[in-house]
DNA sequence: GAGTAACTGTGTCTCGCGGACACTGTTCAT
DNA sequence: ATGAACAGTGTCCGCGAGACACAGTTACTC
């Protein structure tokens, strides 16, 4: 493990590895990455095996191992394709609407690649592209009087907030779609209990559709950093 | 697919399902699947295969599955199995500190049993205590003037924050393990690159840790969310 | 220009996995 | 007593990741 989270940070990070002699490589990292995302787009990750991807690219399984190690570096090499770059920090808006828009962009990049959520699980090395995430968090809330610490948990509260709703938006799914089988199942199921489950009964009664849940939640961590953030800067003195 | 679901649910949810011809069943769901959590406690749910909880149980691989379908049921039955039953209600008590209890009972879940974690990905069936769960948090915001999508909604964030702080946690992992040398490889890398990562760089260089991370989301959560409960219970009429 | 070291892509092999299926042995209802 | 329903086993298959030895290709060195 001790090596294997080097050679993900030297594929990630390091320098593109020059060598000079023996033939030149026909495939490239990016090649091979973008056609693991295909893959993964297509049939989920589960879908996506050394072989899979080998085939789409007309090579043979072995040859890939000339380019990755193995298939974690594979994935981390797709999950830095497929994320987006984070949005530009649009000079001079205020640190509110720079993270509303950081949660929702990051939240159609999960739209876009589901099986995002599944590759994300876990220990691993982050990528450039994912830690520019993390950096424009930390970087809209400088300067409110916010410790390093409480900049990097925001950070952390707002990502995992964006995958909560989109993993429910996948459990839900497109109408028709296997996944919004097991939500029928759900329903049934607290339907039938509902004498355990009296709360989520009768919340799930309500009408009225919960489309709202991403914008709902970042409010609620908004106006509780907002008011973090005016205690800081107006420090009332202690009565 | 949709079979499975039904077997899942059955599985979870359903009847014991009492046979009387034939001979008396050696093997029990539970013990199956605490033998699977024996398993992904010691070493991941990588590691968890029918050979492997089959061996421990001293039985062969193809007897396991007259108990359960497939491997995807026997994870989620040691889900359910593994999984605490949440915090009792509290009499009396107010929903911040009900939710609070909530939130660490939950994160103490996840750190007992990481694979927890791995295990929850994706669309699936969850079982009755994993139901319950959610229950709690619907129930302990009953009565403010919150939508039942609201309500659900709540869930949804405060469950998402645990995850997050859980994964976090597993990230850094116990001193000198696999895990604790991943992110001193991030360390290097932000520090190596703080020219790209600024502000990244400065907080991680700003001293005092940050094992308060998960108290730290969830007092943003909850005061964002008593927020929205002041403005719904005293109506202010509109201006 | 010849030799050789470094490199690319391939074919073959092993091991572990999930799961299908046929089979033997056991138990209970009739 | 007999036969149906059920428990556990052994064998088989396809697929997965990866090790390894190999043949073909290229560029540096003498």
């Amino acid at each position: 493990m001790g090596e294997a989270a080097n050679d993900t940070v030297r594929l990630l990070w390091g320098p593109p590895a020059k060598p000079t002699r023996g033939p030149k490589p026909t495939l490239s990292l990016e090649r091979i990455a973008a056609a693991g995302v295909e893959v993964a787009d297509a049939e989920g990750l589960g879908a996506v095996s050394m072989q899979k991807v080998a085939a789409l690219l007309d090579f043979t399984k072995m040859s890939l191992y000339r380019y990755v190690p193995g298939k974690t570096e594979l994935i981390a090499l797709m999950v830095e394709s497929a994320v987006d770059e984070p949005p530009a920090p649009a000079e001079g808006a205020h640190w509110r609407g720079q993270l509303t828009a950081w949660a929702h962009h990051l939240a159609a990049s999960f739209t876009r690649h589901p099986w995002l959520l599944d590759a994300t699980v876990g220990p691993r090395v982050p990528g450039p592209k994912e830690l520019a995430w993390l950096e424009r968090v930390v970087a809209a809330l400088d300067g409110y009087g916010l410790t390093g610490a409480e900049r990097m948990d925001s950070a952390v509260l707002l990502a995992g907030h964006v995958r909560g709703i989109a993993e429910q938006a996948r459990a839900v799914g497109p109408n028709g779609s296997p996944e919004a089988e097991l939500l029928a199942a759900l329903g049934t199921v607290v339907h039938r209990h509902a004498d355990r489950y009296p709360a989520l009964a009768a919340a799930m009664a309500e009408p009225g559709g919960h489309d709202q849940a991403l914008d709902f939640g970042l409010d609620r961590i908004l106006d509780g950093l907002a008011a973090l953030i005016d205690r800081r800067t107006e420090p009332r003195p202690p009565r």
